[in-house]
DNA sequence: TCTTTTCTTGACCATACGGTCAGGAACCGC
DNA sequence: GCGGTTCCTGACCGTATGGTCAAGAAAAGA
């Protein structure tokens, strides 16, 4: 429409289509799970015709696949939080703030994931299978070592990480339930804020956390 | 085949009937989410050919709805330990229990439940309008009533509530992605007693629950 | 400008799905 | 045993879906 827009190189168009596809499929999986989700309605979201996607996804379980990918890459970089921090106050509670924030500005991933787990993880079993249980592995020595530094109880780490997924993703993929229960309006600022210090604070003091010293 | 196999009244046939169908449903549905179930496939695992299926229930959806219906009064029913404790550690500890008993006896109806849910509730939105809400104002009473008893600290009863449905329903709801990590094995009966544990000591100690005297 | 490569898309196809139906079998009250 | 009701089921139907294709438009390279 205005004068800015120039022709777009290729690399632009793919690129751009490609965001564009991947956007409309996330928000359709999740609301309607891989079975559910055709095609055609992604197209429509997406704005462009149904044969277009199979040009840049040949198939829908291609397009399937690299959505859940993102969502499973966006996961592990937000807990990087975990290793550089002195003790688990500051550390799970930026993880649970971290997730918490995910959850709120991301939600239709989580739901993605979590249908996907439901359902036996047939696309990414390989990446629970690998990546996951190496990630799992080293977050359970962290804390491990935690323990032994006397910063907390000593509760299996294992639950307990299990425990922050749950409590965290609750909220995105239990987030009509919630809605629901708040008379039909999301959480406001304010409630989301409550949300994140009750699931902190109960945790934190559930394992014994000791503040680090100096901080 | 043996002679005890007497001819069945009528009575007996529907009942059997619909028990069959309504359990490979259960599996069927959260296996591959309503969309992804096929009413062939259902037919195939209750051992019935699929006409005989829209004899007892007429649409896909119908079926759905009873499969959902009878989870969400399993869930409301297993949650009566609630009323009669004295206190946080009795009230709350045995709900932890049941719900996670029920997760692992029965983690297919939790899968369907949350899928539902996940999905915007298409089918029992009404229930969570209004049998949910009332029970979950119930419950929150409850827990306002320990804290003005001194009995825990004051946490914010919702996303208490919140906290209990996500850690017990993870375990069924991403079961597959705890086997995983358990090495592909289920959990044993002694990592299912540390789970309970764990998740039990976590929150009571989180919310500051005080035995109650003369126990 | 001419060629080549990439992108776009309406029309089309085979398949699989939810649901229907008619006709027969099995049971039941009388 | 008989009439009526309930149960059973193979065959069938319309529709919607994932995926294909061929012909053209647009950009890039020469």
């Amino acid at each position: 429409m205005t004068a800015s827009s120039r022709p777009l190189s290729r690399k632009d168009i793919r690129r751009e289509n490609e965001r564009l596809i991947l956007e409309a499929a996330e928000k359709v999986f999740a609301e309607a799970g891989f079975g559910g989700a055709t095609m055609q309605l992604i197209a429509d979201m997406a704005g462009l015709p149904k044969a277009n996607l199979h040009y840049y996804f040949p198939t829908k379980e291609s397009l399937y696949r690299q959505v859940v990918q993102a969502i499973f890459l966006d996961w592990l970089k937000a807990a990087d939080v975990f290793d550089a921090a002195p003790g688990p106050v500051e550390g799970l509670g930026a993880y649970i703030d971290a997730k918490m924030e995910i959850s709120r500005r991301h939600p239709a991933g989580s739901k993605v994931w979590a249908s996907e787990v439901m359902h036996r993880a047939p696309v990414i079993q390989d990446y629970l299978e690998t990546t996951l249980v190496e990630w799992t592995e080293g977050r359970m020595d962290v804390i491990r070592r935690w323990i032994a530094e006397g910063k907390m109880d000593a509760v299996d780490p294992r639950h307990l990480l299990y425990m922050l997924w749950a409590t965290t993703q609750h909220y995105a993929d239990f987030g009509h339930q919630i809605e629901t229960l708040n008379g039909g309006r999301p959480l406001s600022d304010v409630q989301w804020a409550a949300a994140k210090e009750t699931v902190k604070g109960i945790i934190l003091k559930g394992i014994g956390a000791q503040p680090s010293p100096g901080a």
